[in-house]
DNA sequence: AATAATTATTCCATATATGGGAAAATAGAT
DNA sequence: ATCTATTTTCCCATATATGGAATAATTATT
């Protein structure tokens, strides 16, 4: 059996204070603790490491040998350590998000620059997918999830609360008029989001009345900003998430179609493997983002 | 508070293993064991050092980091503890010996050169001293002194009992006649080991009556190869002990005065501090003493 | 020379850790 | 769909470690 390294630590303490009372007060272990684990560091060796009597303290040959090893691996131990602990407080390192596509270049990255504006040391990648991410196997530290969360290993802080829109280019409209209601879509050109196997379900809802209407998109792609700029360049009716379209529509660039038909609201959460022993560019980031993104993003709540 | 030491072992030996139950089985500690002691590890540093679910493990960026550390210093450490046994299995090393002061040359080394010429990486230095050495002070493993032992912390191996004798150069009873009671003796030429401050007594015994002479010595050093020599030569009368003069005495060129009054017999014994632990060149040598030594000293005994 | 202070060891009542098993959830293999 | 393996957490009887006190020895002080 290996020998206890607490004890092994003890005996390089007391090697280094020329003395068990010494060692004792030095580290706050009781006398007695430490007399019985050099003791029982040297039954379980089989070796004398220390001849010794009250008031005298010397190392034996071979104590003196095995002294050195473990000095130099306890120093290797404590430099760790001590790395750790600077590390966690001098707010550096990489920070590895994962976003869905769509929401990088309106969205994260202003967030992630300012974050990175006030710490300088911090590192972040982002993977933009639209997978669910595994945390372990992906090596992610935070994600950015649209809609509710299924995991229930994970944490989600929400962030913002926004809709879709409905929105098309004045042009648009010029030429084939302005839908009435949800059922008119499918006669419409529409542009979709994702709709890569099957096609996309749009589910909207008036007062109480709920219309879910299948539409097959003359194009259909998994990002928002070609989705966003195709509806912009008047070639169809597309459903965008107000916090990308949103300043598109305050500059009349596009209008809401059938306004009083609405979907329902989702969230932007971050994700994350639970709150024990977060990492502290993690932590810190998650509450960077409470505080900033309704700052950065004013058209959340739309 | 340093982290235990021992939680860090086994946090490395999980990531080699890569895997908390395979890690579990190598060690022999119960897998609830393992899992309780990196998460209280991982609680003390106040960072999480592995990502982990059921069949999936990572170490974190700081994790990584911290086991690289780690890993050395265990190394460290364990190349410490396998050099200690390997050096308790080779027998070799330094093995140092208190002697007192005329015993070394006819006894000791000997002894001694037996010894190395049966373990030849074994290093012996031989410190000839009249004093009762201090072992911890004076870094001494096997002291060989004469007499009782006094100190209560030290364990006394007897390796021979031999008594002293009173012995005379033929040439100098030639000229000074034989003397016939030790009464007589202060009034002949002595020659003595020690007297530095003092006059030296001298205890001898017939039958049930003791007598107590003091004496002064015309000559007096504590070395009793000197001491023989000067005896030898004529100069005078001397109590040298029987080890060392035997070989005179059976060759003729001393005799023995007074053969029916003694001195009492004393020992020569091995003293070293303690058998727990003790050094293997330490306890190997104690043994072949034992053996050994009256074959080496055939003067014992008379 | 006597006394006080300090050191190291040992013992034991008490505190704490451990081992082992079970349960639950997850994930990969069959 | 089922089986097997992994990890975490909990529980508790048992084992082990601990801290304080007593003891003995040594050195410094008076």
């Amino acid at each position: 059996m290996s020998p206890d390294l607490n004890a092994m630590a003890l005996f390089v303490r007391v090697v280094e204070h020329q003395s068990f009372s010494a060692a004792s007060r030095r580290l706050g272990v009781p006398i007695s603790t430490v007399s019985r684990k050099v003791a029982e560091l040297e039954k379980a060796l089989g070796v004398r490491l220390l001849e010794r009597s009250t008031r005298k303290l010397r190392l034996t040959e071979l104590g003196q040998d095995y002294y050195a090893y473990c000095r130099r691996g306890l120093e290797e131990i404590e430099t760790g350590t001590l790395m750790l602990s600077e590390r966690q407080a001098e707010i550096s390192g990489t920070l590895r998000l994962s976003v869905p596509p769509g929401l990088a270049d309106r969205l994260i990255v202003p967030l992630v620059s300012a974050f990175q504006a006030e710490y300088a040391a911090v590192t972040v990648r982002i993977l933009i997918t639209e997978r669910e991410v595994d945390f372990i196997q992906d090596a992610v530290d935070l994600a950015l999830r649209v809609g509710e969360l299924k995991d229930s290993n994970l944490v989600a802080r929400p962030l913002i609360r926004y809709r879709h829109i409905l929105v098309v280019a004045p042009a648009y409209l010029d030429a084939f008029g302005m839908p009435e209601h949800p059922r008119d879509l499918p006669t419409h050109r529409m542009i979709t989001f994702g709709g890569w196997f099957d096609d996309v379900s749009l589910k909207l809802v008036r007062n109480s009345s709920v219309h879910t209407v299948k539409v097959e998109g003359v194009l259909a792609l998994n990002d928002y900003a070609g989705v966003l700029c195709a509806t912009e360049a008047g070639q169809g009716i597309a459903e965008i998430p107000s916090i990308i379209c949103g300043e598109a529509l305050r500059d009349g660039r596009l209008v809401e179609v059938m306004p009083d038909w609405r979907f329902p609201s989702t969230s932007l959460s971050a994700v994350y493997p639970g709150n024990r022993n977060l990492s502290r560019i993690v932590r810190l980031f998650k509450d960077y983002c409470v505080e900033q993104v309704n700052v950065l993003s004013p058209y959340a709540g739309i």
